[in-house]
DNA sequence: GGGCTAGGCGCC
DNA sequence: AAAGGGCGCCTAGCCC
């Protein structure tokens, strides 16, 4: 059963029934109770744009099991090279490319009322957000979406995972925003104090910060501003140093008593510009820190955030994300998941065989194709990602030599982009086409009076799109093999049904008070939040999905996904 | 004051 | 130790 979600034209909500086509209007204030009780009928619900309608239902304590996201489906299917019944010019005007509704912090939005229109409205100019769809337009879209897929013929099946995949992910982020990852201010503040010393006034440094600065500036003979790249560069080169720029790495190699301090320096003033006081206030409240995902919010499919820097969570302020009591954290990662999921798509059995039932690295290296696992790692990084020269470049071919299948994949995926073509996933996610600059710089390389200087730049960008594509057919299917983790994980934990355990307050919202679920999410790893007496069992899902996710794209082909898993109470601990 | 880029660095 | 792919976000510094 299908039921699409959208407003009429009068702004009220409307609940389409496509099946038995009737459409049934809800009052705005019944609409969550309505949803509630439809989705006893097991529904998968259409609708314009998961995030601005699943948020506020799960505000309002309502789960749903399935959707289908009109908006992420329409970027697939518009791009991908196996669908060629879907006119990417139909709709266009109705708004679908714009992007998802803009960030709401966290204070406002918890005070936003069910469906209120005041967001769109207080910014007006702004085109409308993807919600306003109407019932009609976003009724055209799913019919040309079905058509198109209709057409697809064996590619259909695949793509269609590959919806329902994307779709899944779309209800985990908002359920993650809900739920939020359970966050220790007075944990995270000890870290800042031991590491800045204390809060300083608005306008002034920590103490720490002050006390580096004074000695770099003793050691380079004059005052310097180490946030001023300008200023730093200028004062180093006073002293006698020869260097490119202020990067850490290059600063490293140098020998002078300036040099200790100032990395010091960055690192601590990286800190606190990143995750200081002013990104806790701002991002940190009732103990939960609520991300802002956007999935498919990159080309290859991987996740994007908006603010709050989610997918960036430094090591040092992992401390900070504690389980409630009672409760633990559930944290796995899946170990080289992208080599692994490149050995299964290309059916590079010998590969398979390197990491089945241990680290990838150590196979290779058993295989005696390089002599040390760093070797292998860089090697196979080097492969994944095109390197040109460095160890990469080097050690590269040897991989190609043992494990021709797998890079012959890579390689192929490169001299498509090379030429311009579009490449794909497994499920059918393809990548964009190079741009009109990049089309211009090679038609002028193949004209007869191009000079070598033409030819030149032609080549470089031609490489590095190559090198692009190449990256794109791993990195994109990795994220499918991870969305369809995330879904079964999803519906595993679901199943494990609700315990006793208050979660502390109402912070995890109506919907998981006394239930696992997922928190965060980041490419390869998730981390679950879980009552204690049920951390094993939600573990057994987050393994058992894993298997479940490897059937589900690769069927029986012989590469397994062995995940780095712990139940633990801090993140830091994992 | 807002918009923009570059440099830099955090994550995978 | 970086390189080689994908990002987000901060500051400085420049522009209008």
């Amino acid at each position: 059963m299908q039921l699409l979600l959208a407003r009429a034209a009068s702004g009220a909500p409307s609940i389409v029934h496509l099946d038995a086509g009737v459409v049934e209007r809800v009052a705005e204030d019944r609409l969550a109770a309505r949803v509630a009780e439809l989705e006893a009928d097991e529904p998968r619900w259409v609708w314009s744009d998961t995030r601005h309608w699943y948020r506020p239902l799960l505000a309002a304590g309502v789960r749903v099991e399935r959707c289908h996201d009109l908006r992420l489906a329409r970027a697939i299917l518009r791009a991908s090279a196996a669908v060629d019944a879907y006119d990417p010019e139909a709709g266009a005007d109705a708004g679908w490319e714009a992007p998802p509704e803009e960030h709401v912090p966290t204070a406002r939005h918890a005070a936003t009322p069910l469906f209120e229109l005041g967001e769109f409205e207080a910014s007006a100019g702004l085109k409308p957000p993807a919600d306003l769809h109407s019932a009609a337009e976003s009724m055209a879209e799913h019919e040309r979406q079905e058509a198109a897929l209709e057409a697809a013929g064996a590619d259909a099946s695949r793509l269609r995972l590959l919806l329902a995949a994307e779709s899944a992910g779309a209800l985990v982020a908002a359920e993650i925003h809900a739920g939020g990852i359970p966050w220790r201010r007075d944990a995270h503040e000890s870290v800042l104090v031991a590491a800045l010393g204390d809060r300083p006034p608005v306008g002034r440094k920590p103490r720490r910060l002050e006390e580096l600065q004074a000695e770099i500036g003793a050691a380079l003979d004059g005052p310097v501003q180490p946030d001023s790249q300008a200023d730093l560069l200028r004062a180093l080169r006073r002293a006698g140093l020869t260097v490119r720029s202020t990067r850490a790495w290059e600063l490293q190699e140098l020998d002078h008593p300036a040099i200790a301090p100032l990395l010091e320096y960055k690192k601590l003033a990286r800190l606190l510009s990143a995750n200081g006081w002013h990104w806790l206030d701002e991002w940190v409240r009732d103990g939960r820190f609520r991300p802002d995902y956007l999935p498919g919010g990159v080309v290859t499919g991987r996740w994007a955030t908006r603010g709050g820097g989610a997918l960036q969570l430094p090591k040092a302020v992992r401390g900070a994300v504690v389980a409630d009591p009672g409760w633990r954290l559930v944290v796995a990662d899946v170990a080289q998941l992208e080599p692994r999921v490149l050995a299964a798509m290309a059916g590079d059995d010998a590969m398979a065989e390197a990491a089945r039932g241990r680290d990838l690295y150590d196979g290779i290296v058993q295989r005696g194709v390089v002599a040390t696992r760093d070797e292998a790692k860089v090697a196979m990084l080097g492969a994944m990602y095109g390197a040109s020269s460095g160890d990469g470049g080097r050690l590269a071919p040897r991989l190609g030599r043992a494990y021709p299948r797998a890079m012959g994949l890579v390689d192929e995926a490169a001299q498509v982009g090379e030429r311009g073509g579009v490449v794909s996933t497994l499920l059918g996610r393809s990548s964009p086409l190079p741009s009109a600059d990049w089309r211009a710089l090679q038609s002028a390389a193949s004209q007869p009076d191009a000079t070598p200087a033409d030819e030149r730049r032609a080549r470089t960008a031609a490489r590095e799109w190559g090198r692009f594509t190449r990256n794109f057919v791993v990195q994109g299917t990795a994220a499918e093999w991870a969305l369809c983790w995330l879904a079964e994980i999803r519906i595993g934990l679901h199943a494990l049904g609700p315990t006793d355990s208050a979660s502390s307050g109402t912070a995890s919202g109506p919907v998981f008070a006394g239930r696992a679920h997922l928190v965060y999410f980041l490419h390869d790893e998730v981390i679950v939040h879980a009552p204690a007496e049920q951390a094993e069992a939600a573990a057994d899902v987050v393994r058992a999905a894993a298997e479940r996710a490897a059937e589900l794209l690769f069927g029986d082909a012989p590469v397994d996904f062995p995940l780095d898993l712990a139940v633990v109470e801090r993140y830091a601990d994992a």
